[in-house]
DNA sequence: CTCGGATCGTCTGGACTCGGATGATTGTGT
DNA sequence: ACACAATCATCCGAGTCCAGACGATCCGAG
């Protein structure tokens, strides 16, 4: 499945990057798309769709138990959406849906000892690929970055203005 | 056109980061869909339909004659998908498709002055949300984030060792 | 108890994406 | 001059996404 397309995207996104070094924006695009790439192709190599497998799996993987609605609200995925990666996980026996017995109208998505294994091996290779991406960087330029993107992300000024 | 989404993907995001504050991936993802909301929401306040119509008015706002084909690969955008966004950018008559005589098969986009004019309001916007987003932050912390983003964008060991 | 509104998971229809096919045009070898 | 591969824009089909509709279930008011 489409592991060809990872080639040209590459060069794509280099040719991106070179074109407008100074712009935040585009640096963000660029940088988000070349480690989608990257985690796309280590979730195929272990038999996951999708880097969005991996991250309703790491979602789980803490044992807290979440309705559907709740998990794609985490994870940021549609609701609609999740369905069908619930239900590829599910084919792959990474998870089972469990019924809550209080209230039948919810399910209860649950991580299972296969699913933990593949959430492992791939949290250690993403974990590699950041070391090796930041590799040379000082703890403090580190500190810098993740406290700047936070801010970014969670920046409600940002959208504020638009109301 | 779908401007009602905005609200749920903003709070869905305000989660996503609360969830996984010590994630590069995560981070990276949340903080460029943040400013892809911001981004597009503003694009739609002046017409466009997409910040994509926009990142593709930038590429052409040099005066640079490019094939469709070159543009495609400059603004990391589908050779395919592009048609349509240039479809879209010339019926607003912010664009036009030349031919370029020489060779009757290429055609060269180019921005006309209302083009011009919606890319540099739509820059101003971009900038002002830019350097709210930074406020406050020190020179030296801008710096540091940009080196590192564009050191992530176009480091190819990380992907180099997936082949 | 029962009705009505709220909330869950799932389904469905229309829009978008992109790899590959197609047609037009180019240059190159002979 | 002519065949033929290469290269451009465009079209098409399979896959995906997501807003809204839907049935099942829960809960509170009467």
């Amino acid at each position: 499945m489409g592991t060809s397309l990872h080639e040209s995207e590459t060069q794509a996104l280099a040719s991106c990057a070179a074109a407008y070094p100074a712009d935040l924006t585009i640096l963000l695009h660029a940088a988000t798309n070349r480690v989608t790439i990257y985690l796309d192709h280590a979730a195929a190599e272990m038999g996951l769709n999708d880097a969005r497998d991996w991250l309703v799996l790491s979602a789980l993987e803490d044992g807290q138990q979440r309705t559907q609605l709740e998990l794609s609200r985490v994870v940021c995925v549609d609701k609609t959406t999740l369905i069908t990666v619930l239900d590829r996980l599910e084919r792959q026996e990474l998870i089972v849906r469990t019924v809550d017995p209080s209230d039948r109208r919810v399910r209860i998505p649950q991580i299972t000892d296969a699913g933990r294994r593949v959430f492992a091996t791939f949290a250690t290779a993403r974990d590699a690929a950041e070391a090796r991406a930041l590799d040379g960087v000082s703890k403090a330029d580190r500190e810098v970055l993740m406290r700047l993107l936070g801010r970014i992300a969670t920046d409600t000024d940002t959208l504020a203005t638009t109301a």
